[in-house]
DNA sequence: ATATGTGCAAATTCTTTGCATTAGA
DNA sequence: TCTAATGCAAAGAATTTGCACATAT
């Protein structure tokens, strides 16, 4: 609800980050509508990447029909300002493109928790992949684990 | 169809870990049947990730209703005997584990091409995961791009 | 003004579940 | 024999599509 997601955001930076999100729409032919400015807030104030769904139950009406939110997520992906994360659940994540340094998350297996990993490792498979032949080279990396409040009970796991 | 899946293994390692297979299911309980037998077959010779419907349609009848090959590679993927990967498009595809070292793919994104990556570097993750707490950790890598059958095609998509 | 976005309903796609029948151990 | 596996049909979950109506530019 404040002005960026952690506080550590220098003073103003959300606001124009919001604006330049907008102008990459508009630049686009893509419109600013209410429901993708909503969207847009949500993923730039909220943590971690969220699914459709998420989104949906987190805005409310104000970012429109559970169908718009894919919509505008999709279309949100192609212009890069959002990054979609694939935890290997079959529910897609979305996380806001700060635009700044590449990075992974840790995901707890059992609660679910996400952590960032800020920084990225797979530069060098990258460039193998390039060294091979292949353009436009991306790649995607998640790590999964059991975090420290849900790895002491490996053993008991019906104690819930 | 010949003894392994590029000549490359020694003569008679397939059937030495198809037997090695079958001694892990029964050491689990699980029956070794002839939809199980024909399906593991089919991923041992073959090529890279398959998704359910491909192991389907490749081994036809023998390998049981697309049900049942649902079934077995998530057993399989449990017995450690099948790796999962997730190539970010929906669907799920399944190589089987030979236990050598653990390796990656590039995919194309155009024509579905994969390429194996035969080493890993995501094993900092790993660890700096295991330092934030988290344990039994695993990840999931996959990189992407246009391979050079398909890259120099980029500006005239139409072409095909 | 008009092309683009939205909402609702319905369709698609991949995967899982229920249950009677079949078949390994 | 007797438990686990299979096949079929049907359910479930996530996402996409079609189309009339609403709305940014």
């Amino acid at each position: 609800m404040g002005d960026a997601c952690c506080g550590d955001h220098p003073d103003g930076a959300m606001e124009r980050a919001r604006q330049q999100a907008f102008d990459t729409m508009r630049s686009r032919g893509m419109r600013v509508t209410n429901q993708r400015g909503a969207l847009l807030d949500f993923l730039m104030s909220g943590h971690g990447p969220f699914s459709a769904e998420e989104v949906h139950r987190g805005i409310g009406g104000r970012g429109g029909d559970l169908v718009t939110v894919y919509r505008t997520l999709s279309a949100f992906e192609e212009l890069n300002l959002v990054r979609r994360c694939d935890f290997g659940d079959g529910v897609y994540r979305y996380e806001f493109n700060t635009g700044e340094h590449h990075h992974h998350h840790v995901v707890c297996r059992r609660c679910g928790r996400v952590e960032t990993l800020d920084f990225c490792v797979a530069d060098g498979l990258e460039r193998i992949a390039r060294r091979m032949g292949y353009t436009d080279v991306t790649h995607t990396l998640e790590v999964f684990g059991n975090c420290t409040a849900c790895g002491g009970m490996v053993a008991s796991e019906s104690s819930s």
